[in-house]
DNA sequence: AACACAGTTGACCAAGCAGTCAAGTTTGAT
DNA sequence: ATCAAACTTGACTGCTTGGTCAACTGTGTT
């Protein structure tokens, strides 16, 4: 073993703990976020959800702020993987279909996340507001001159491609973000699978059949 | 003047202040629950909203979560308002364009009772539980009922009524709840009125050419 | 003038919390 | 066995904050 290779090794094994330590203490940090927002959180509730003393959280993150930091830079990542699956067709029912359907998942997979999210805009996007000017704005402009491609060309109903996208996002987030309600108004119980999918395909159905140019028109 | 009108005229004077002040706390109150949460919130910074000193908000409001439970009840009167509009015509386009009109208004004009509404539910409607089980879940069950009869007579298209009841609030509060991304990517500037009634047409547009059913058929 | 009583307010206190620290333990290298 | 370096953790600290309190003011009554 040369010198270089046990540096290496040791290096590795010690940068593992801390990979694993550091990715259990930022679910449980999400977690506790979601349900109680930034202020409402105590380091010491993330340190019971993730199991570990009050003072190994410190150790991995200096302050609760980089801890909230680092959880909603997660979050965009999510988010601008789902934004995605807008670009997978041109078509755009296939488009729109892909884009509500991933967006279902993740407020059914990753509700704590988007919660944070919420969270945070709710309250000035203090953490995210370069994300907001920059990278959201980028995206949108660009989604909303697709959009509007898609009306020159009489695939679509004339309509204001901005309010559609809020439209999109507000149904799909509802479900994660309003998600004690919508469980509430379900009989206490969470959307089964097949309610999932019901409520995916009629928001697909609700608004393409809203898009879709009238026929033989 | 006798015994009894003066005492009515004192009680009405003292009265007319704690009613005076009890308001402007309650506003002040949900400003501020609204920017930053319930625990994200304290009485100093509801006191100086208010312009009162801490302690006379005290005097007033046992305690705070006494003045948030007070803050959220009068979002309930909001909400009920709202959901009135629903019922002023059984023609299916008319009263949808009036709840979508009417909840489109309450995001403009009470943005920051709408957030803590979602503040509250996201956390996990710890006070206002009970209503979401009792008033909420009679309102949405008959609005489905009355949707279903629409379907039933073939006024609209057979979808999901509770979807799309989900759909409507959820587009619609999204206009309060992300008022700030909203206004991010609007230049930072606030919807003039000419974009909110664009969005408000907009939004009962897709929802309702989504609804509709396929003419000649 | 004396009184009653609602309203006002600065100063204070106890609890809860983020963050620190110093004394540990573990692991791998020599 | 010894060392170095990363990791672990109970105990502590200073600050923030909800809530209290006692002294005070204003107003209308007798």
């Amino acid at each position: 073993m040369s010198e270089m290779q046990k540096l290496l090794n040791l290096k590795a094994a010690k940068a593992e703990i801390r990979a694993e330590n550091e990715r259990v203490i930022l679910e449980a940090a999400e977690t506790i976020f979601a349900q109680h927002g930034f202020r409402g959180s105590t380091m010491q509730m993330i340190a019971d959800q993730a199991e570990l003393p009050k003072a190994n959280v410190h150790y991995y993150f200096e302050s609760k702020k980089e801890l909230y930091r680092r959880v909603v830079e997660q979050i965009f990542g999510i988010w601008l993987q789902a934004a995605d699956s807008f670009e997978q067709s041109d078509n755009p029912a296939e488009a729109l279909r892909k884009y509500i359907e991933q967006k279902m998942e993740v407020s059914r997979l990753r509700k704590n996340g988007s919660k944070v999210w919420a969270n945070e805009v709710m309250h000035g996007a203090p953490i995210i507001q370069d994300f907001l000017e920059t990278q959201l704005t980028e995206w949108t402009d660009g989604r909303i001159e697709m959009i509007q491609k898609w009306i020159d060309n009489k695939k679509i109903r004339p309509i204001n491609p901005r309010w559609l996208l809020y439209m999109i996002w507000a149904t799909t987030q509802h479900y994660a973000d309003f998600a004690h309600q919508v469980e509430t108004l379900n009989a206490a119980e969470p959307l089964s699978k097949e309610q999932w999918e019901d409520a995916t395909e009629t928001v697909f159905q609700i608004i393409w059949a809203g898009l879709a140019p009238k026929s033989g028109t």
